[in-house]
DNA sequence: GTGAAAGCGCTAACAT
DNA sequence: ATGTTAGCGCTTTCAC
């Protein structure tokens, strides 16, 4: 490694005089400068950013963590997009981290080592532990997945019982009553709010709930896979499936088909998301819109509320739409 | 900002100690290990992980940086993923950031201020006098995008001229000879590519190449968009048009469409990427496939090798595959 | 205009 | 088992 001392040295000058060089602080003679930026060039030199942080002010990285499950969804272009614009306006950096790994993760370190000035968080595998050790009053968390009780930690959701409750709605006034949910993972926030939106517009109704019609599908393709295979191996089978996101609706979707099921003729399918996809497969997946830019632009404005010190509320509800395209249909 | 000593402190003992019980280092004895936890925990302390690498040998970070252009784009999503698998497989952390803002980005930060172990780029607004600038033996860049001649930076490509080549010749072979080309951003290498593909392909068909079928598209949805409308203007028309990436193809498809022009019947359209949703469209898009994960789990590995000084070589070139779906067809 | 030196927050060798 | 202290690479007073 090659250190501010050696491109001094060789320079033949103080290292405060090669700092001020090298920063173009103009304090210096414009020979000794161009003495230094030459042997900087000549040893390769290259400052090491995180020990002049560390001195310029120990505090303020100037960088806002945005910490996923899985760098590479599909669903989260939009998001980052509202949470880049928004960073950016504000003169910071982003920096992207996956949370796989846990514990030992990239995401771990932002989150408990002050690498950032605030973080957000979309990770189901990040620990609600972890959230309330890492927040504190210097150090905002949003959290866009679950709700979470904490003076320090601000939570942006989308009202998914509102859109449980509007899908499974939908269906029954397109005269379906044999409706079965297809769930992510029992541990999901997101999850167990979409399915009581789905119990209440049931018992709005008058529809019996039946425990066989719920299905897991963990919000994977091949979990709606694999849920479709189930209700359609079943003696009675519904007439519309709910799935609790448009990835499983898709694998679902897929599945249904391959087995013989016309969509919507014979059965009727509605998503949860309005991720890209769902716009350009046949039928067109009728699906419940989350606001994605929206989220990621409102959790990042929340950060810098906090990091200036504003009174913020602690908790933030977006509505969604209910898009319908052509995988639902009226029950004749 | 509380810190390690503010801890020590409240716990009366020595920041030492302090260290060792909080990093769970045999060797102090139980109950001072909890006395400075608690104090830890009152004190809402939290390390700061950047004072912490510093000291702990001042060099290697444990952190590769994939610098993109845009953290959004639909593009990326599989190359992500390669890089995170390889990342992952040798307990490296991965760092995804954006290069918006150029030479102010957080981009540039990482890769002129050793903030991490290597770099990974694919964003053309990085220029190449950076690039050069930052790698160096100690410091592997890779670049997905670009051809550069340095002894430290690698370059990993994608066979871009015999992809327009093929794509091109796929064209002819269906009995086109009236083929327009929308390019990409005239500064773009990958673009430039493509197009002496194409020119190779009429030239070995004895098609001359027409200034007026090739218009500039910028490699956006929109200026797809544009470009079919300039095509479909003109007096003499295309019977196919090869657009130089997926997302133009996308938006030149339903431009024609909105223009009632059949496509392929009236108009043959070709893309190049194969991202995601160039299968769902309708009619499908036939294209070129760039091997996306591939690409980004050997820019991976590339940078590990440099790493651990293996002697690896400078350039590395991927081959393309012709993707045929129903968007292009036989010329009667 | 230049240099000496303090110190950011932390770890680890060394002393006790 | 615990404390003292040097120093990671850098910036920035403060002298000269």
């Amino acid at each position: 490694m090659v250190t501010i001392k050696d491109v001094a040295r060789r320079a033949n000058v103080a290292v405060s005089t090669a700092s001020y060089a090298l920063n173009g602080i103009n304090k210096v003679s414009k020979s000794t400068k161009e003495k230094v930026i030459l042997a900087a060039q000549e040893l390769n030199y290259q400052k090491n950013g995180f020990a002049s942080d560390l001195k310029k002010s120990g505090t303020r990285t100037k960088t806002i963590a945005l910490i996923l499950s899985d760098l590479s969804g599909p669903f989260y272009s939009e998001l980052i997009r509202g949470v880049q614009d928004v960073a950016m306006e504000h003169g910071y950096d982003l920096l992207a981290c996956s949370s796989m790994g846990g514990e030992n993760s990239t995401a771990a370190k932002f989150l408990t080592e002050r690498r950032a000035d605030g973080c957000i968080v979309l990770a189901h595998n990040i620990t609600d532990e972890m959230l309330h050790g890492a927040s504190s009053e210097h150090y905002p968390v949003v959290v866009l997945d679950r709700k979470l009780d904490n003076k320090s930690l601000v939570h942006v959701e989308v009202d998914n019982k509102k859109g449980g409750y509007n899908a499974t709605e939908y269906l029954i006034k397109q005269g379906h009553s044999k409706i079965a949910y297809v769930s992510g993972p029992a541990d999901s926030y997101d999850n167990q709010v979409r399915f009581e939106g789905y119990r209440e517009a049931l018992e709005a109704n008058q529809i019996d709930y039946e425990t066989k019609w719920a299905v897991s599908g963990n919000f994977t393709r091949e979990g709606g896979i694999l849920a479709a295979n189930i209700l359609s191996a079943q003696e009675e089978r519904p007439t519309a499936v709910f799935f609790a996101n448009d990835e499983m609706a898709l694998g679902g979707l897929e599945a249904f088909q391959r087995k013989g099921f016309r969509v919507p003729e014979d059965i009727s399918i509605i998503g949860f998301d309005d991720i890209l996809e769902a716009q350009y497969v046949s039928p067109k997946l009728t699906t419940i819109r989350q606001p994605k830019y929206e989220m990621g632009a409102l959790a990042t404005h929340m950060v810098f509320q906090i990091i200036s010190q504003e009174e913020v509320s602690r908790t933030y509800k977006l509505h969604t739409d209910l898009i319908v395209r052509d995988s639902a249909k009226q029950l004749k």
